[in-house]
DNA sequence: CTTATACTTAACCACATGGTTAAATCAGAA
DNA sequence: TTCTGATTTAACCATGTGGTTAAGTATAAG
């Protein structure tokens, strides 16, 4: 949890989980919408590997990187159980406020 | 998004939200549940309250820290999003695979 | 007015992050 | 084999992160 959340914190990771949603894509594909160098681009999916959000497979003299969701599951499963909770309790709230407001009459 | 992401990406603030989930909190009931120093938590929360996750209300002596839960809302949205995405992307896939079977036959 | 409680600030530490350049490897193409 | 393209490694840098201890401030209570 704390090394996907971790790498979705950057913009440029994010871009890159963006990119592999829809389909493969190589180093280079990868590095090619941002301006920066291949070393900075390696480390940033180092970081998605490692958060088991990507995988790597060497095919030939290219590195061909695919997208696994299911730590992007995972997290929106925590973020879903935590707002679904912060709901109850305002639905309880609400549930407390119509009941005080009939015993007022 | 980068500090919300970020934000989340510590276990330990991870349970802070969780906590305030279920009310308000002083710095000190934030603080009871974790084995580290005053100065260490009042950083976590310094990075909760920068995310916008969490305010502080000074009253009397005391902190009052509560949660504000849109910058979740927007984590949940992106991950809601990007997970559409790709199931999309393989329901498109089994409609092809489908065709080819009709096809073959 | 003094003291205890709740929080804050300052200063420090080891290690992680996000970037760079320069050089090295590795595999396909000529 | 030699060249070229794709990736990797090494070394370095500035800044951020997550923690510490020690000392400071502010407010409620005695």
């Amino acid at each position: 949890m704390d090394q996907t959340f971790g790498a979705l914190a950057d913009p440029t990771r994010r871009a890159m989980v963006a990119q592999l949603l829809t389909g493969e894509a190589s180093i280079s594909d990868l590095a090619e919408p941002h301006d920066m160098s291949l070393p900075a681009i390696m480390k940033h999916v180092a970081k998605l590997v490692d958060a088991g959000l990507v995988t790597r497979e060497k095919r030939g003299r290219t590195v061909v990187c695919s997208l696994n969701v299911d730590p992007l599951d995972q997290a929106n499963a925590w973020l879903q159980q935590n707002l679904d909770a912060w709901n109850r309790r305002f639905d309880a709230l609400d549930a407390y406020l119509a009941r005080q407001k009939e015993e007022d009459r």
